[in-house]
DNA sequence: GTAATTAGTGTAAAAAGTACAATTAGTGTT
DNA sequence: AACACTAATTGTACTTTTTACACTAATTAC
């Protein structure tokens, strides 16, 4: 057959999926495109692979020129291609994804970024090239991981509620779950460490701190845990307040 | 920035990793190659992509230019980039998975391949490239889409009996499972066809034959059936018939 | 001190999963 | 035809997991 340089080649890049949590929602963050093709519209901050570079070490820089952040979870989740998803030329780009704490990250501005802000994943403005299409396989990525693996903790604060946590697995799944069940799920995996510590600030009784115990949790996987969240079926109707009274 | 023909560009393949099933193993195809590097070793079908072709369509032709197959479930399954993967330069590969019933398959020579040859994933040659890994990864993403989707019945023939089926799920999760309630779960499921008819020429009581019902499936998961299978903690002990006789 | 708000908890019923052994329907041999 | 052999088929009690559901507790604001 014909030699090695005769076969095609294709430009290539990677694109960044990055979720965080803020407010009770899903959070995706996107730049604003400062290059042509698709000025000025919002985009997946992705850029070009280097010669020398493997696809996971390039997603990572390009996720620390984006945005400033170093060492986070980051994942590959598909490779897109279609003839014409890039108008300059054939463009592939294997898209990665992350989760980080909003409140640990400053966005930093970038030469190819215009803007860089977080969007809430049920508001979207339209996106650059296909990354819709990239950006819903990520979600659906993200959602098995939450059922599948402890990775909502990387969304949260180091402490936290465990109504903060329930919101984030709605939010992810997309479904309401019922508060009892959720915790009794959670308690039973048993990698949550109570802080002996109560929210502050807040209107109402305070609700306990936790975090999340990384050691522990490597152990029980060792062991065989199976982390796994089934989607509700129904709805918390439970108030309970002053509604349903019998007498 | 630079323009767009200065970035870096790569040639890229698929790899296809088919799997079939055939006397109670797990195969997967295997070409010997017939082109440098790694000439006369063992390696996945795959093949460079076209300047014109998508990645999906690239392999359904590869698959089908080595193997004569169309029309098979093919799943992109992880990417492929490090930097050194390939000696002549560098290629980036996107892996691809299939099931195919062996029966329905004859294997044709092509150029690129001097052999083309099942293999038991259990015993394996060395393999060219990184395919080891490559194979590594679609036999995790087999597994869990077993446990997950009705995919087995791709790798069986149209008709089949209860305990072929069990073989199969067994050779892909690599566990024993316990028959009768093997069977009770894929019973409770609920698309299966009872053919009336019963396998022909063993010597012992023959077994009835099934089919998959396709259609009764797409409507069950419209309904939202979750089709999963955890894996067995113990043997079936009982052979039950002259052994542990109390009397 | 009363209203408002959210946190926190227990239990019974249903469903799913597990462990386990005897009987049945064929073939092959005598 | 009886017997030995092999593998197929079936049911049930027990355990675990999941679900549904409603009240009391702790705090702030007024």
């Amino acid at each position: 057959m014909s030699s090695f340089d005769t076969y095609f080649k294709a430009a290539f890049t990677v694109d960044n999926v990055i979720f965080g949590f803020d407010e009770g929602n899903l959070k995706v963050l996107l730049i604003k495109r400062g290059e042509e093709p698709f000025i000025d519209a919002w985009a997946l901050p992705g850029y070009f692979v280097n010669v020398e570079e493997d696809l996971d070490s390039a997603a990572n820089r390009v996720l620390k020129e984006l945005t400033g952040l170093t060492n986070v979870y980051l994942e590959q989740v598909k490779t897109f291609g279609s003839v014409n998803r890039h108008s300059f030329g054939r463009v592939i780009t294997v898209a990665y994804f992350s989760l980080i704490k909003i409140a640990n990250f400053s966005i930093q501005p970038s030469s190819i970024a215009l803007q860089t802000q977080w969007h809430n994943v049920e508001e979207l403005p339209p996106l650059a090239f296909d990354h819709d299409t990239i950006l819903e396989a990520c979600l659906q990525r993200l959602k098995w991981l939450v059922k599948t693996r402890p990775v909502g903790f990387e969304l949260l604060p180091p402490k936290f509620t465990l109504t903060e946590l329930q919101h984030l697995y709605e939010a992810v799944l997309r479904t309401p779950l019922e508060k009892r069940n959720f915790r009794k799920k959670i308690f039973s995996m048993d990698f949550l460490i109570d802080l002996d510590e109560i929210q502050e600030g807040v209107a109402h009784r305070p609700a306990k701190l936790y975090r999340f115990d990384r050691k522990r949790y490597n152990k029980l996987v060792e062991q065989g845990l199976n982390f796994e969240f089934k989607e509700g079926r129904k709805v918390d109707k439970g108030k309970g307040n002053q509604a349903e009274a019998t007498a």
